[in-house]
DNA sequence: CCATGATTCAATTGAACTATTGATTAGTGA
DNA sequence: TCACTAATCAATAGTTCAATTGAATCATGG
């Protein structure tokens, strides 16, 4: 990589440089919670469970590779994810889940059993909403609810699953999502529900992809930044 | 990293395995080639111009996260990409042609002034072919173009193209491609054609994102491997 | 079965990356 | 201005990665 450094070189050393960014444990972590929505570097820490430092050190990694943009409200910075990453992070996944052996193995071991759970895709879920057939759950935290959902979803938090189910009617279908395809809080929640002799089904992918699709979104119009 | 390791933190640990791949400049050089066909690892360090024993370990990098696969032919180990991997790549493009500094640098630095051939698309080349009203043309070398080409074209290396001019009819526009989007080869043919008071576009794209797009494409029945 | 060509392997060196620590900057509100 | 909070910076040590070199495989053809 020391060498002349012809034009082609250079320009493929450069999209390396942003290909280094997303080669990183944590660094996909921030990402992943950025796509659900805008977020300043102590709750992304919390959030992840790194340390303040080290996530602040991964976003500016972030910001240099052009992934993220940044802006200041009072004390704090505000990090967003820019077009087109929640595109490049699907076209990872897609290659990793299709070739790579240990994406694979831990996929296996930790969704093995829930694979026969066979999810809804965007296509299916517009036509079943247009006719009514199914009440879509989004089952992140409230928070992430608030700052952007798919149109006509209601927030029911994993965690208060159980009192809410009384409040669902047992004959319409279930459809829930969450922060992605491979976020673990969709499939738990389908499992409590099925065990209660819901028929529930689970969303193929998450908010941000569906966004990214330009499909339809709501909002709520609370303060957007816990 | 050094952690209790839980599900997620795993599985994001694998998909960054995966973009560790893609994240050298000589791996992205390689994937490159290997977009355009299969190739021994010879021939991809003569083409790359790297060491044979470097490149060797690049593939079986790649290798191991699943971007491509190997098989033996007599004495020599032929690589061929992956599904999904041209998307990857391309997706990766975008991303650094949108937001990345140092990769608009360089395509300023390199393209400027080629960024005025409005380019053509795959939609606006596959309608102007149908009702037969351009010459479309492959600029790679000849072996590139034998393993595979947008079904319709005429291979016309860059090398041999002030030869070719003369067959060429100038009342019919001429459109050019090559290797991908950012393959300097078709830029310096559209320039030369047009200095010869061709009427030459370029198409967007090169010949991966044709075929991974499901157009039409053509093979030479002349041995794959040179 | 030996020589050859293609490729991989192993060991080494230097460079780049990561997490941690403690100090520093920058805004906010009393 | 002072304390307080949020975030970054700087230095460090441990780890991983990359390129080079020369030796070792492994299939092929005489």
């Amino acid at each position: 990589m020391v060498q002349m450094m012809g034009a082609k070189q250079t320009l493929y050393d450069s999209f390396a440089e942003v290909a280094k960014a997303v080669a990183h444990g944590y660094r996909l972590q921030l990402l992943e919670h950025l796509a659900q929505g805008d977020r300043a570097v102590e709750d992304l820490a919390n959030r992840t469970g790194i340390t303040v430092a080290n996530a602040s050190q991964h976003l500016q990694h972030l910001y240099r590779a052009g992934l993220v943009t940044v802006r200041r409200e009072g004390t704090r910075r505000i990090y967003r994810l820019n077009s087109g990453v929640v595109e490049l992070l699907a076209a990872l996944r897609s290659v990793a889940e299709a070739h790579h052996a240990g994406s694979q193995q831990v996929i296996r071991a930790y969704f093995a059993a829930r694979d026969s759970l066979e999810p809804v895709s965007h296509d299916e879920l517009m036509a079943r909403l247009a006719e009514g057939s199914v009440t879509l759950i989004d089952v992140r935290p409230a928070d992430e609810f608030q700052q952007g959902h798919l149109a006509g979803a209601r927030n029911v938090p994993l965690a208060e699953i159980e009192a809410a189910v009384a409040r669902l009617d047992p004959e319409i279908e279930i459809v829930a999502y969450c922060r992605g395809p491979r976020c673990v809080l969709s499939f738990d929640a389908i499992e409590r529900l099925r065990a209660r002799g819901f028929k529930a089904r689970r969303l193929a992918e998450g908010y941000p992809e569906w966004k990214a699709a330009g499909l339809p979104t709501g909002q709520s119009d609370i303060a957007s930044i816990p």
